[in-house]
DNA sequence: TGTTTTTAATTTGACATCAAAATATTTTTA
DNA sequence: TAAAAATATTTTGATGTCAAATTAAAAACA
């Protein structure tokens, strides 16, 4: 009665590998709440935020590299810049060089905004991380990163979630053949 | 002139708090990925699964228990009940004492379906995770628990992702009034 | 009894997300 | 040069997600 079953509270009892999937079932909900407050607060969505931060870290940049360091897919970063551009936060322009590339940049009243909005994550959290101790930092990190080889979560190559990680313009040459991109 | 920081004080390398959000980027991704391998697989989504396991665990339950027992919202809970109910794996019918309610039953047909499903989480990841000694799982575990309230994720109660942990109607907790409902 | 409030579910509208298909434009090859 | 292959983006179609609005019914109230 007590191992399998729940007599009638919701309390049964759950295997470690269940409270871990509860965890992150929770912190995936707080993250997507936390988007959802943003759009209030600034009417931007969390993704939006991430991708202003990084087209305003560079100059301009075509929309296929957006989207690979942000690690989404291109269709889905194609509707977060319509939507970002419906309302002039970014601009678009088609390459002259090479007609197929779209480049993005952002706009003064994107900048500005981007001036007033708070890091993508919640201030909550990265204040309460931030005072831990580092060993305690050091080892949520070390829990979660051995979470994502466990999940075998391909090489997704995930830019942060708040600060916009250049990766520098490489506009310059991304053609060729670069054979050495290990990393 | 890269090494210098953000207006807002992001730091361009990766400090641990980043480290830290994108891992759980890649996580989330992760369960993401899985989610959609699942439908080309068994053609349920994780969603779907989930909510199939945790009916099929009950004889009868509304629409509303479920949602809150997947902690899902309402509507989110509709819309994958409607693609269920389509398809057959599912049946909805309102209830007689309480015409508002709406009573979900799992059909042979979705029965027969979870019987060839995989556990909504991968596979893959159970089967590491349950190989790690148990200091290691518990130091998982807290590390996330920590997350969960660091992010001051509202007490959500999710069900676990994989089990489909009844929770036994619980009639008797939620009002003490209406003993009527014996099903 | 009738009115108000509460509750349950669905609808609506907005967003994110992906794979796959469709377009447009190079680049490569024959 | 013309045809084929590769690349960059957008579209399409499906799903999930929520809050807020709506609809229906029950409960509380006066």
């Amino acid at each position: 009665m007590q191992k399998k079953m729940t007599d009638h509270g919701n309390l049964m009892e759950h295997s470690i590998s269940d409270k871990v999937l509860i965890a992150l079932r929770k912190i995936i909900q707080a993250i997507d709440l936390n988007s959802k407050s943003l759009v209030k607060r600034v009417g931007l969505t969390g993704p939006q935020l991430v991708l202003l931060h990084y087209i305003s870290s560079v100059k301009a940049i075509s929309a296929g590299e957006v989207a690979k360091n942000v690690s989404l897919s291109q269709g889905t970063v194609t509707g977060i810049l319509d939507r970002m551009e419906k309302r002039k936060l970014i601009v678009r322009q088609r390459s002259i060089q090479d007609k197929r590339r779209v480049m993005v940049q952002i706009t003064e009243s994107g900048k500005q905004l981007l001036a007033t909005a708070p890091p993508v994550m919640q201030e909550n959290f990265l204040e309460k991380f931030n005072q831990l101790q580092l060993w305690e930092q050091t080892m949520i990190l070390s829990a979660l990163q051995h979470m994502v080889v466990m999940m075998d979560a391909k090489s997704i190559n995930a830019a942060p979630f708040l600060s916009a990680t250049p990766i520098e313009v490489m506009e310059t040459k991304t053609a060729a053949k670069d054979s050495s991109s290990n990393s």
